[in-house]
DNA sequence: GATCAACGCGCG
DNA sequence: AAAGCGCGCGTTGATC
């Protein structure tokens, strides 16, 4: 590919517009961007990578010939660059491109992203280097990724790694465009593509977030963390770390009386006890149980959300700006990471540190029980769909069906109970793992025998979505793969029933639910057209708005419209079926929940 | 000092 | 043999 390379270096700005005309004349084509960090970011960790933090040194553009034109910013206006918004760009982690251009004042067309065509075969994302290895058999040298893009004079060994990488874009997205039309994946493809600008936009606003009253909540943390860490200090002895689970092991061992050691799990490779809080609760006993819970609890808050965080506080917008990776999990939800918001403590001390920006307020939705109501639509079970188009409550119905009884007469340790039989059915979960999770996330205690009879009641009233999930399980075993209804796909290899049952049944309801969550993010950018609102955050089945408060009716509406709306995209027999998502307005992301 | 495996735990 | 799914990221402890 690189022999047939026809690189032009172009510093000139007459030359430059001569040469955009002509590109604009393509149907597509490839692009990528070299970025260096500003003179006072030098000394920054990855500088070169934040759009606040570093310039565009080179656009690079690929046409389908093999030709790259190598736009020199250091020497041209980037406004020259604008009529090759025209044509349609294919890139790669196109995120990266879209933040920098946009942040440059620069257009940017509708991206095509070959990190999400890979993405749709391989499973999992990849880099540059590795895709071009794999689908073109050419390897990418990418020791000069991280050379001095800010320098005065380019060396010509930069530039040709620069156009390289812009036509290897190109050529990839050739290669796999019509592979994943064949697939029948381009529908999933598509909504990537159109979630990629929304979710961008996002990370370059970032999410404000309370300075203050995090440094206080901190304090809050570590003054409680202490008192615990003395008080194990004094039961455990000065010797023994509380926080290393091989040492609390040992001490258990040591201490006969203080477990129940006959009966306590253990550690997977290392044959310790567990330590995780599930099994101190259940298998520790006083006085050492409070103080260790609340002390790993503490710890926890204090080594995830608190200097982390402050690490993470942006230096010219003092937001937070973590990244959102489109299909960057295997059922195709979206993870974030730098830091990791959709894991945010669910206490409302935490929560209301995340606010919207001065002046503006914050309004969110979610979609009610999503999976529960995928799994009905999926197998079409007609007793699920029953009470969800009576507008009825499914864990009362599940609760009724295990006890025997009339939905009216379930009390509320029934219906407890029913909704961890309801979720831990979906994951094939067994009963004595359901009789440890009623207990230590619903609060309600039940034997291993009751857990797998609840289990069975619940197969008998839900028969359609029993047959489905054994459909999907032999999917797994026969075809060695799963998929959603947009043709993502998980692959299995050859392997025993019971290590892939769980997954095999989840993957589908999980992904279907992320497909949904991409058609409502899709479907933003139309829908809050004219509106001042901006997506917030989005954490699986919650979307959350920015909004001025003279468009916080608007802007509810649209958010919800885009919600019903993006569930039909999916499921459009689901009318009837589906509730309309409540949209909550407040001024933190406790307030809206 | 850097890196890795193992474990644990926050969220949906 | 038994095992509920999907993540990101923290510490510990072993190893180089």
């Amino acid at each position: 590919m690189l022999d047939h390379t026809y690189i032009h270096y172009i510093t000139d700005p007459s030359i430059a517009a001569q040469q955009v005309a002509t590109l604009a004349q393509e149907p597509i084509l490839g692009v990528d961007i070299e970025t260096y960090p500003l003179p006072a970011y030098r000394n920054r960790a990855k500088a070169g990578l934040d759009p606040y933090l570093a310039g565009i040194r080179l656009v690079q553009v690929a046409s389908g010939a093999g030709r790259v034109a190598v736009f020199d910013l250091l020497h041209l206006p980037p406004t020259i660059l604008t009529p090759l918004t025209t044509v349609p760009w294919v890139v790669f982690n196109g995120d990266f491109e879209y933040r920098h251009l946009t942040h440059a004042g620069l257009p940017v067309p509708r991206l095509q992203d070959a990190m999400f065509l890979d993405r749709l075969i391989s499973h999992r994302l990849r880099d540059l280097a590795e895709v071009s290895c794999d689908i073109l058999g050419q390897s990418l040298d990418k020791t000069l990724q991280t050379s001095d893009w800010g320098t005065a004079q380019l060396a010509p060994a930069q530039l040709e790694y620069a156009a390289r990488d812009a036509l290897a874009c190109l050529r990839i997205a050739e290669q796999l465009t019509p592979r994943i039309r064949l697939l029948g994946r381009h529908r999933l493809y598509n909504l990537w593509c159109g979630a990629l600008p929304v979710l961008a936009g996002l990370e370059l606003r970032g999410q404000a977030f309370d300075w203050e009253n995090h440094a206080r909540l901190t304090g809050v943390w570590q003054q409680k963390r202490d008192y615990w860490a003395a008080e194990l200090t004094s039961l455990l002895g000065a010797g023994v770390n509380p926080a290393s689970g091989k040492q609390v092991s040992e001490w258990f061992c040591s201490h006969p009386t203080a477990g129940d050691l006959k009966r306590w799990p253990k550690t997977a490779k290392t044959g310790l006890l567990k330590t995780g809080a599930a099994e101190v609760a259940l298998y520790g006993r006083p006085p050492v149980v409070k103080p260790l819970l609340e002390f790993k609890k503490y710890q926890k808050l204090m080594n995830t959300y608190t200097d982390n965080y402050v690490a993470h506080q942006h230096p010219v917008t003092g937001y937070l700006h973590p990244r959102f990776w489109l299909g960057g999990t295997r059922s195709g939800r979206i993870s974030v990471s730098n830091p990791n918001t959709q894991q945010v403590p669910r206490y409302d001390d935490f929560r209301a540190l995340f606010i919207p920006p001065a002046g503006k307020l914050l309004i969110s939705a979610d979609y009610s029980q999503i999976e529960l109501v995928v799994a009905a639509l999926l197998s079409k079970d007609q007793a699920m769909l029953d009470v969800y188009r009576h507008q009825g409550d499914l864990h009362r119905t599940t609760a009724a069906a295990i006890a025997g009884i009339n939905p009216e007469e379930v009390n509320p340790d029934q219906r407890q109970a029913a909704k961890a039989v309801n979720f831990g059915n979906l994951y094939g979960q067994g009963p004595a793992s359901l009789a440890e999770t009623a207990y230590l996330d619903y609060q309600v205690s039940m034997t291993t025998d009751q857990a797998r009879q609840a289990l069975q009641r619940f197969d008998q009233a839900y028969p359609a979505l029993k047959a489905w999930k054994r459909q999907q399980v032999a999917a797994a075993q026969q075809l060695h793969k799963v998929q959603t209804p947009l043709g993502l796909a998980r692959d299995f290899e050859v392997q025993g029933v019971g290590f892939l049952q769980g997954e095999a049944q989840n993957m589908p309801i999980q992904g279907a639910a992320a497909e949904i969550l991409m058609s409502a993010l899709n479907r933003l950018p139309a829908a809050l057209a004219g509106l001042d609102a901006q997506l917030y955050h989005t954490v699986h089945d919650e979307l959350t708005l920015q909004v001025t408060p003279d468009d916080a009716d608007a802007a509810a509406k649209a958010l919800q419209e885009s919600m019903v709306q993006g569930f039909l995209d999916i499921f459009p027999e689901a009318e009837e079926v589906i509730t309309k998502p409540e949209v909550k307005r407040g001024s933190s992301w406790a307030a809206v929940h």
